[in-house]
DNA sequence: TTAAAACGTGTAATTAATTACATGTTTTAA
DNA sequence: TTAAAACATGTAATTAATTACACGTTTTAA
């Protein structure tokens, strides 16, 4: 396979929760969903069409007002078994952060680079201003306990989202530190 | 664009050090650079050639033996002028990293779901055996204080990797920790 | 001496993903 | 009442990236 096709099961994901119609899942990618995936709805009609063919999925057509026509999409049994069976086996594989700051960074052979400081001065407010995001919708998302408890994975990686995030722009506050000043 | 083409830079990258054959450009993605970044052959021939046709480097033939042909490829002036300029640019964009892992447990609604446990204990396993990996790699690398100076970004980005997979292990182990057990 | 491993360079096919093109309906707010 | 924003669904073109196909040379170790 070229990539694994994650999509497929984003889509089998969210149809399992709610039927749903592909402009609804194009939106699922600018809310919540798009903090930490993307895709776009020229990628997701075609996939649908894909999972209907193979079963995963159906739809029913509604009319909206006069004559807009809405396809509302639902899971299959076959496709919340394939859903359980993705979920269930193991992710061996680490993904390879392609951050193209790091990638950066690689070139720059010595402290005494003056591009460096301002890279990592401006990645410090770019990571900054990432985890003040992350921690504000942790607040909007799971005020309480219960809503935690209510969608435990999605708390567990908003947190872990943020951690991420502290660690980055503690990293970045100790490196700026270190470098010897210019002379 | 349809993604940013940091092949060529990472191309221009290497090459702006040593002249290298496209061979060697495929290894040195076997080697340190693939610990962050990928690329097969089949993707480095085509580029090196686009980056010829547009200037960027050059090409001399060698033999190696009595007729292999080798082509050793230099970055040329405006190709080094290119990459000067790409490291000098802002990075604004910073990258939703797609975390197969992560994307799972989105879907795992409650703290009781069954393959919870199991899926955050490989995920230990994983990131524990991957931070000893780059431990190592620091010990062996750079050894010393001057190889450390000498290739100082390439230190930067190994000492960031390290303590990101240590931050994703200590949140794995807290995670578990926190998850009632089952009744 | 000979076979395997490493060296060395390419192309083809397929899949994934982005941007752009294309069209029409319904709702909402000025 | 009307124009903009949001709703709704597609296709086409392009680029990126992976896997597979393809061919030949040189070195090294059994």
């Amino acid at each position: 396979m070229a990539q694994k096709n994650k999509l497929q099961f984003i889509i089998l994901g969210l149809l399992n929760q709610h039927p749903l119609t592909g402009y609804d899942l194009t939106k699922a990618f600018d809310n919540e969903i798009g903090e930490f995936w993307q895709a776009q709805h020229s990628q997701i009609y075609p996939q649908l069409k894909r999972l209907e063919d193979q079963g995963y999925i159906t739809h029913e057509v509604t009319i909206s007002g006069a004559k807009l026509e809405k396809k509302l999409y639902h899971i299959t049994a076959t496709g919340a078994q394939l859903l359980h069976t993705w979920i269930s086996d193991g992710t061996p594989d680490l993904t390879a952060t392609k951050d193209e700051f790091i990638l950066k960074l690689y070139f720059i052979r010595t402290s005494r680079d003056p591009r460096l400081v301002p890279m990592l001065h401006e990645q410090r407010r770019l990571h900054t201003d990432k985890l003040t995001h992350l921690q504000a919708r942790l607040k909007t998302v799971f005020p309480t306990k219960a809503s935690q408890a209510e969608n435990y994975g999605h708390y567990l990686i908003l947190q872990h989202a943020i951690g991420r995030e502290a660690y980055y722009v503690n990293w970045l506050q100790q490196t700026l530190i270190a470098i010897p000043k210019a002379r």
